[in-house]
DNA sequence: GCTGGACTTGACGTCGGTGTCAAGGCATAC
DNA sequence: GTATGCCTTGACACCGACGTCAAGTCCAGC
């Protein structure tokens, strides 16, 4: 299948590819006109790389899913190299969920919202940067983000 | 005092002192050679803007308390305006702290973990800029907009 | 032959909050 | 005089994952 039909199938877009294959995360054999020729086992790495980017990896740690998948292995995460991504990810993602609490622990006291839900902690406030982070929208007032459909 | 000193005092540079100004959320006064000139209030609105942003606000989500400190109120959070934005953030923050959740619970699950550790405190180690973590380039999650997935 | 759609490569734009360089002005010290 | 150091404005660099435009190629349908 050409660039097209895969973007479609794999719910992305053709730059997006062009660009895992630039960072080499993709590869595409080429027809004779020099048209990029993708198959199944293609959308299978596509749809690795946005499974992971999804839940918030970066692309570039997609890379050892990616190199799994490629030496045979049924799932991207059936490796070593893998497994220590998610390990490193997974200490990552709780760090942040510390500060965030932290943070929302501060934001219900500063409303004076003293009903509290859950158990928290409590003095860590640091929570580096919301727009690089999976977010649910940013409702600036300032730019009508165009990036963000 | 001039811009040195205030980016001293702040912990921040002149450089981001003159982007707020460039910004809208700093005014200085000029002395005879053009440089800035700050006082202590001047100190209290950085502080505030420098507060903010380290537990996640963006610059521009800064705006309503500086301009409430302007007015004369003794906190930056004793607006409408203000409490507006922390109610808005709280729910961007507690979103956030649901979606992260479930994917820490998905990582936990790929990694075969089913020793279950609630948020502690103490376990977790801060680095002083998580975005940029010493580590084998080790990005934060960035994903976000999850476009249209 | 003409139209239109899908493809190609290349390159610049985006978003935020700075870092950093350039080139100069001004003041104090030696 | 000159060395040092702070200040000024202006402007480019950066990170990541693309969006988007440009200009050209290729192919199917009419």
């Amino acid at each position: 299948m050409r660039i097209g039909e895969l973007a479609r199938k794999a719910g992305t877009s053709t730059r997006s590819l062009r660009y895992y294959e630039e960072q080499g995360l993709l590869s595409a054999r080429r027809t004779a006109n020099g048209h990029r020729d993708y198959d199944e086992s293609d959308l299978r790495l596509v749809n690795e790389i946005r499974g992971l980017l999804t839940i918030g990896f970066a692309l570039e740690e997609t890379r050892p899913f990616v190199e799994c998948l490629r030496s045979g292995h049924e799932t991207g995460d059936a490796c070593p190299a893998s497994v220590e991504v998610y390990r490193r990810k997974l200490a990552e993602v709780e760090d942040y969920l510390t500060r965030l609490t932290s943070v929302r622990d501060h934001l219900r006291t500063q409303l004076g919202k003293t009903d509290d839900q859950e158990e928290s902690c409590t003095a860590l406030q640091l929570y580096p940067d919301p727009c690089r982070v999976p977010e649910p929208s940013t409702p600036s007032p300032t730019t009508t983000s165009p990036k963000r459909s």
